[in-house]
DNA sequence: AAAATTTGTTAGTTATAGCTAACTTATTAA
DNA sequence: TTAATAAGTTAGCTATAACTAACAAATTTT
């Protein structure tokens, strides 16, 4: 494969495609956390290679064999996540820059050894789902908790981002993924709402944190 | 740490420097597989960073620091090939190439769960030891199986070399470390030896085979 | 429509890590 | 002890992947 800042680019391009508009250098830049010229030059690399299209002002598109290849990095993320929380016993808010460097190993039966041990996982422990071997990525049909009604229940499924501080506060907050929520109120002055999971009852969730909390409604109150 | 290809020269300067000789950059540079002026290059700037010690035309010296960051890495190769064999079910022969790789990754709390996970185990799946973490590695006691005599009761302890095919050979022999090996007979002529171990009696295993067996002797037929 | 701002490109620089070719120093053989 | 060979260094080149500074194109505001 790619080197491993081509790898991170084409990843960084392939989240930026699900968002469905048009990808920008200026956006590629800011995600990789490079100066746009260094994203130019890059890109100029990455279209020889096949790997996307580009023409100079143009939006940046990937093409089929570029995303292929960053779901497959995609995959050995995921599956990397997977495995050290279910195989190794880690936090889910310690894994991802473990995964952020297993990514970029180049060797099939590793990844082939996890999927195997683990009856093929569809999700990794952060909710998202694991694209399959072939390179194809499941659509889910979640939705940020604050997009829900008061006496819904849902099913907590994914998470927005997973970036540390986030997790750590789920921590503390015991909520796990696929714990049964209940909505008792929605405050309208600032979109917090007190709901309840597990054994914790009346539990207040600002829109901050609600807004990340990917879910799919399972019944009423 | 330093960069990838710091840290595998850091790594063969460590086992050259094993050898107790005075470590030339033309040896190096064979380790390595890189022309002497790329050695040259890359042991200067080694030397401004602390990891070894360098005078133009004089041998290369691997200063505490160097030794120790070298340990270190080969600490992370031979935990993780350890943990590839009994956690993950690989072969002993298909663990190197992913530990190449692996020894590079930044996480202390990846390898210290490994090392957790296997209760400290103080070699490799090849009988080679793992530094501790300090940066310690424990000597080993170990002979090649044609420096002993017939009669000799030895155990199979560790592998000098663990290439590919050496290794397919050994499994296709079903001979495994720490099997008991009974020295039959030795041919003057070519000094390969009629041994016998677990359920294999009177093989021959030649000259070239014995030399990479280490052994302990444990008595006598 | 002109001005201001944002977006994107180009040119030139740096660091890393390799290479070849030419040269120098050290060692070994004649 | 000279000549040949081996070992090691230097200078200059390449590729990757970043950077800054200057500029050009596109878009937005006035
Ligand atoms: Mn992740
Ligand atoms: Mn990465
Ligand atoms: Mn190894
Ligand atoms: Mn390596």
């Amino acid at each position: 494969m790619a080197s491993q800042s081509k790898e991170n680019y084409l990843k960084a391009l392939f989240h930026l495609d699900q968002k469905d508009k048009a990808i920008s250098v200026t956006e590629l830049g800011k995600v990789m956390e490079v100066k746009k010229s260094s994203v130019t030059n890059m890109v100029k690399k990455l279209a020889e290679s096949g790997w996307l299209k580009y023409e100079k002002y143009q939006p940046i598109r990937l093409t089929k064999k570029g995303r292929k290849a960053a779901a497959l990095i995609i995959r050995k993320h995921r599956l990397t996540e997977m495995f050290l929380v279910t195989k190794m016993g880690f936090g889910w808010e310690e894994v991802h820059d473990i995964a952020e460097q297993m990514e970029h190993i180049d060797s099939p039966i590793l990844f082939d050894k996890m999927d195997e041990l683990m009856d093929s996982p569809r999700f990794d422990p952060h909710g998202s789902p694991i694209p399959s071997k072939d390179g194809t990525l499941h659509a889910t049909h979640f939705y940020p908790l604050d997009s829900f009604k008061q006496n819904d229940i849902v099913l907590l499924k994914a998470l927005r981002h997973s970036e540390h501080t986030f997790l750590e506060y789920l921590n503390s907050k015991e909520l796990k993924l696929h714990e049964q929520i209940a909505i008792h109120s929605i405050e309208p002055f600032d979109k917090s709402m007190i709901v309840s999971y597990g054994k914790h009852t009346h539990v207040v969730l600002s829109a901050t944190i609600s807004t990340n909390l990917m879910c799919e409604k399972v019944g009423d109150i």
